[in-house]
DNA sequence: GTTAGCACTCGAATAAAGTGAGTGCTAAAT
DNA sequence: ATTTAGCACTCACTTTATTCGAGTGCTAAC
């Protein structure tokens, strides 16, 4: 459908756009070492791409900028696979040296360093906690009054919620409580522990406790916990970089979205394995309709696994990028698999 | 020094800059309602108040402007206690109810009012957690490589760590170690922590563990944390909303500053007891030229204490975000009081 | 099919003119 | 001795006009 001509012409022009972030004119694509007709010649052609759809123009005598389809057709097919430059490499495996321990620290890490080194803001989506596993829970009373509740999952992750002592219950119930707790809860996912808690422990607790009512009101107000999905943000701040976003007000509403967790976490869920590119109006948001964004999975070593992206314009370098992303995100399943 | 119109005129045309964000002309100030005189009155008095440095022009034939100096008079002498709005006092008196019963969860909640409440950003210093006491340590083993050392204070911060455990060290010798270190350890500051654990603790566990060595080393690598203090900010794409903040740079220079966790929670450390303000050049950075800090500390209860802030343009409504900060940082002091 | 040439378009930059909110100063009124 | 009306003046901001140049489309020649 599109000549071999024609094709360079559009890569060349989408290329240099990244670049520059200005319109393409005629003559500085003749120019080009790559190119060796007349600036004639590639006005014609560009006509022609334009028609088709690939390119548009700011107004009527400007030079070129690629639309959505442009943008999409250039990841889809003139993407030249990018070797990483020795500098990204060296910083990507300098950061994963020193053996981290914690999914928190490797997944701020990562946020930091994708963030660092595209100038783009990063956005990584935790494993889906309410399915890990219970591992051990803890509790650790302060005073009296009150003590604190600790959920370790298998996948390391742990949570702790305060709460309130009942006075009727004493320390050597607690303790008895909570191995009941342990016996029977261990191993079973966060999103189950609430339905547990109401069905088989319920009548445990009245068996072995005397004050049981109290002892499972409080246990209630212990373990019934949002579990919710974390998301990590990284170079937030990057967004005031990019020239297309020197109007604050689409900043702003970009901002909203972000901060919008839930939704956040919902648009990063939707993706498959592999690198995944949304182009402007691809994306579900308004505010996003000038921005690309690029998703990629990570594993934890179970079935367990969340999404890695970045945001950016849609006049996104796409090639180191997804570049990036790629090998971040299989060096982090790499990272994971031999903790679990 | 000043006489009571001058006082009167410096008031007004402070508080009708802080509304507008515009220079005030002389007219405009002698249409109000409490001023009486005539324009070429108060020109005269505005121009008597610029000889002493109270407000300043923007060019030579503009309306007045506060200066830093007009500023800090106005805090310290021109501010009427303001009585809050019902629609304020009920926001925090809401977010307060529902008992809330976790630190991090009452700062966050607070963080995010002060900045809703005044559309500046908010920003709290965490108590110096270091000098929390451990109230007890767990060690929960994830798999035969792999553990997770949760630390627990006297005030319900939960630290954890995830680390490696050595092949050398069965399942005993941990649950042994493990009752070593909480009877030694329970209620010493966590700064004081890996001190203790390399002059007592050694000699301990060199007696009762066959693999001391390891058992040490591994200990190290889950006790040696950084313990670091934390911020936590509110509202901090609000600067884009303020006119001040128009210029990208200003912003970005801004952001910088906020992102240094460090120097800003030192910044914040310095303040004393009630609420402080520093004004312009007060502050110590440069990209806070045009800005203002408003601090007050809260207290957890024992000595342990933190700062809770809000940083604006100079152009701050004091009135208001004084009252709040103070409503504020007591109501918090009063929360914390409950629990400790 | 390619390219040189040329008229044309339109945004961006620059200049010129006009507007208006504000000032300082003077002299009259209180 | 204050206060105020009046007036000339200042200067950012807005509007309008002008120029400039990078870019286009089209045509005719190569």
């Amino acid at each position: 459908m599109l000549t071999d001509r024609q094709l360079l012409i559009l890569q060349v022009i989408i290329d240099d756009f990244i670049l520059t972030a200005q319109p393409v004119g005629s003559r500085s694509i003749s120019k080009k070492d790559e190119i060796t007709h007349s600036s004639a010649t590639i006005r014609n052609e560009m006509a022609d791409l334009e028609e088709m759809g690939f390119l548009e123009k700011t107004h009527s005598s400007s030079g070129r900028v690629p639309s959505e389809k442009g943008y999409r057709f250039y990841v889809d097919h003139l993407l030249s696979p990018l070797r990483l430059s020795n500098q990204e490499l060296t910083t990507i495996r300098q950061a994963f040296k020193d053996r981290m321990m914690e999914f928190e620290r490797v997944v701020q890490k990562s946020a930091g360093i994708l963030s660092e080194l595209t100038n783009y803001t990063s956005i990584i989506l935790g494993p889906e906690i309410f399915e890990t596993k219970l591992k051990q829970l803890q509790i650790v009373p302060l005073n009296d009054q009150s003590a604190i509740a600790i959920l370790v999952t298998d996948t390391g992750h742990v949570e702790h919620r305060a709460f309130n002592i009942p006075v009727e219950i004493d320390h050597p119930q607690l303790e008895k409580m909570v191995n009941i707790l342990n016996d029977r809860l261990r191993g079973v996912p966060l999103v189950k522990l609430y339905e547990k808690l109401q069905t088989e422990i319920y009548d445990l607790i009245e068996i072995h406790t005397d004050q049981h009512e109290h002892a499972y009101s409080y246990l209630q107000a212990a373990l019934l916990d949002e579990h919710q999905t974390k998301l990590y943000i990284g170079g937030k701040t990057n967004i005031l970089m990019q020239p297309e976003f020197k109007d604050l007000d689409k900043v702003r509403s970009l901002y909203a979205i972000i901060e919008k967790e839930n939704e956040m976490a919902d648009l990063l869920r939707s993706g498959e394995q592999g690198v995944h590119v949304r182009i402007g109006h691809e994306n579900p948001f308004d505010a996003m309709q000038n921005c690309s964004l690029i998703t990629a999975r990570y594993t934890l070593g179970n079935e367990q696994a969340g999404t890695i992206a970045l945001l950016g314009p849609t006049r996104m370098e796409y090639n180191r990028v997804i570049s990036l992303i790629n090998v971040l995100s299989k060096q982090m399943t790499e990272t994971f698999r031999g903790w679990y």
